[in-house]
DNA sequence: TAGATTTGTGCAATCGATTGCATTTTTTAT
DNA sequence: ATAAAAAATGCAATCGATTGCACAAATCTA
């Protein structure tokens, strides 16, 4: 016995002494195909075993059907949230997502988007690379009028769809909490400032100085790339400093959970003799002790958000773009609470 | 000006007034054609922005150059671990990914493998749902030749690769670590006996116990779904007991988390009082106070290995099965170290 | 230089589904 | 019963890349 093939509109039609045309249309529903052949086909088609050939459809239709989705890492709680919410809105949809990671490097990017483009995706979501600071390979999909939306980490320079939590006023509402809790030497630990993200964050956190009127004091500022030994090495040099701050707002938390032991292990008290506040709620902030205080963002929303964004243009064409700014939730824990309420 | 649509090989072989054959072979480089003209045609195609339109080639050659990957919910760290490991040896070999979760729901399941049958992938990785017990929709792959690849959460009765971690040896190790840390009464949170993973934890328990000498005691076994909640209620239910353990081995590090957290809020001390230990090593409970031992597995590589046997399918036409069982690893931690080495 | 090789290109069919237009069949109106 | 209108179906081209085979051009042989 020969390899079975998988059956295809001809086969049907061959069964029926029909026409492909018929069995095509009678599958869509097309109305201009009597109900009769309708069912006639529909049961032959299920009792073969047929299944459309979405390669097929997709050349003759000029279209994939496939969202493509390019993060820094995919095994990040965050990033692994919004591909989640992603995909939940495009099966709904009817839409296949394909992924892909940046490993925060420049080249491996471009390489990745260029291969997105070569599968035809529908429309690409993307959160940039720590690395990448030009853009030509993101401003094709403008040219070539293909969807795209940007999340957490946008390029600016670019219109299009932007999906960004309130960054600025997360960061803000963080270390007024700090000022709020009496501390008085806050020192920031900023990301990389070629992002926007940590950009908002460090501004928002500049603001709610400025808003108390405490100076701005560049030494209590270290910018870093946010790992947990860069979080280790900030958390040392503020306690090396000749007057070390009493409390720090990390732009991420794992620069947080690293100073934290680090300055936990030189027997400062917390949050009694220092505070720590960190960003982006990741699972681990809720079970450490001390917990972190932290900034919770809605990544399964966001991805949720992206994906409608991309649907609505691709589907309606929606001309528009809009830059959604999803709200940040504050989340207060131990490691920054001193005063009882 | 209207639209300006992708170029094709038929664009280029009219620019340079040769045929559209002649151009494909040049574009794969294939040594029929001259030098020469291979060169020319190298040239108009970039500066055309020529790029070959895979669902085209995908259709003609009846290859998605796609592999699919399945996962009971993509934002758990040890499935975006392995959809990491899968991505990053997929797409060196320029096979793309798509993901898609079942959030261990039977019916989501059957409805996502079905698409990727739509999608004509060309093998597809996948860990069951905790729900699915019948296996018809991952039978069709076997039936039409596709490669397919079961990862942690396997399905004994369909021959093909798996991949799982030894998670029998890796519970027996660390149930046998208890008992040398003088622990006597050791209870077990039994994950759900439907999968092979939650079985063989189970066993590795009980051949521990055995080969102690210590007698099995039902009532120490408490089986659920291995939630933050189940975790807290089974520890209820320990503490609650006449003659409660004096340590516990979970069957995952969430429920060792609850469990620990209920325990320690009761005023337990821990190790010291009672013993608690995980399984899969989450980041979170390196950090957490107390730390918790644990088993890690080899998600990353677990997903590398996954793409590397479906890979081999697909290209080599491999035709035997294996199982890989890749190593755990025993992490231990503060949680149960009550003796000084 | 004619004939045999070798090398380089092109023709046309194919992959499977879709769709504008033409054609056939059925229904309705007169 | 017959023309006109409506409904159902089929033909053939198309989407873009690939490839077996045929044919043409260049090179070699005697």
């Amino acid at each position: 016995m020969h390899k079975k093939l998988e059956p295809t509109i001809h086969d049907i039609a061959r069964e029926l002494k029909i026409s492909a045309s018929t069995v095509s249309r009678a599958l869509q529903n097309n109305p201009r195909i009597s109900q009769k052949t309708r069912e006639k086909i529909a049961i032959t088609a299920e009792t073969m075993g047929y299944r459309p050939n979405s390669m097929a459809s997709n050349l003759r239709n000029k279209k994939s059907n496939t969202i493509g989705i390019v993060v820094p890492l995919i095994n990040r709680y965050f990033f692994a949230s919004v591909i989640s919410g992603v995909e939940e809105v495009a099966f709904k949809a009817g839409y296949n997502v394909v992924i892909s990671q940046s490993n925060d490097l420049y080249d491996k990017e471009i390489s990745i988007v260029h291969s997105m483009l070569a599968i035809r995706v529908d429309g690409l979501i993307i959160s940039i690379a720590m690395q990448t600071t030009t853009f030509d390979h993101l401003k094709i999909f403008r040219k070539k009028n293909i969807p795209l939306v940007f999340f957490d980490r946008i390029v600016p320079e670019i219109e299009t769809n932007k999906i960004v939590v309130d960054d600025c006023m997360g960061a803000f509402r963080i270390t007024q909490h700090l000022i709020d809790q009496g501390y008085q030497r806050i020192g920031h630990i900023a990301g990389p400032q070629n992002l926007t993200t940590y950009q908002d964050r460090r501004k928002g956190y500049m603001e709610a100085l400025a808003k108390n009127g405490i100076a701005y004091d560049e030494s209590l500022v270290v910018t870093n790339s946010l790992t947990l030994e860069d979080g280790e090495k900030a958390a040392q040099y503020f306690m090396g400093l000749p007057d070390p701050p009493d409390a720090v707002f990390c732009s991420n938390d794992t620069t947080a959970l690293s100073a934290m032991i680090y300055v936990r292990d030189k027997g400062i008290r917390i949050p009694e003799d220092f505070g720590i506040v960190g960003f982006s709620n990741e699972p681990f902030s809720r079970v450490v002790t001390p917990s972190i205080s932290t900034i919770a963002q809605p990544a399964f929303l966001m991805g949720q958000k992206a994906a409608e964004l991309i649907l609505n243009q691709i589907e309606h064409k929606e001309k528009t773009f809009k830059t959604l700014v999803l709200p940040s939730e504050m989340i207060l824990r131990e490691s920054s609470k001193r005063k009882k309420d």
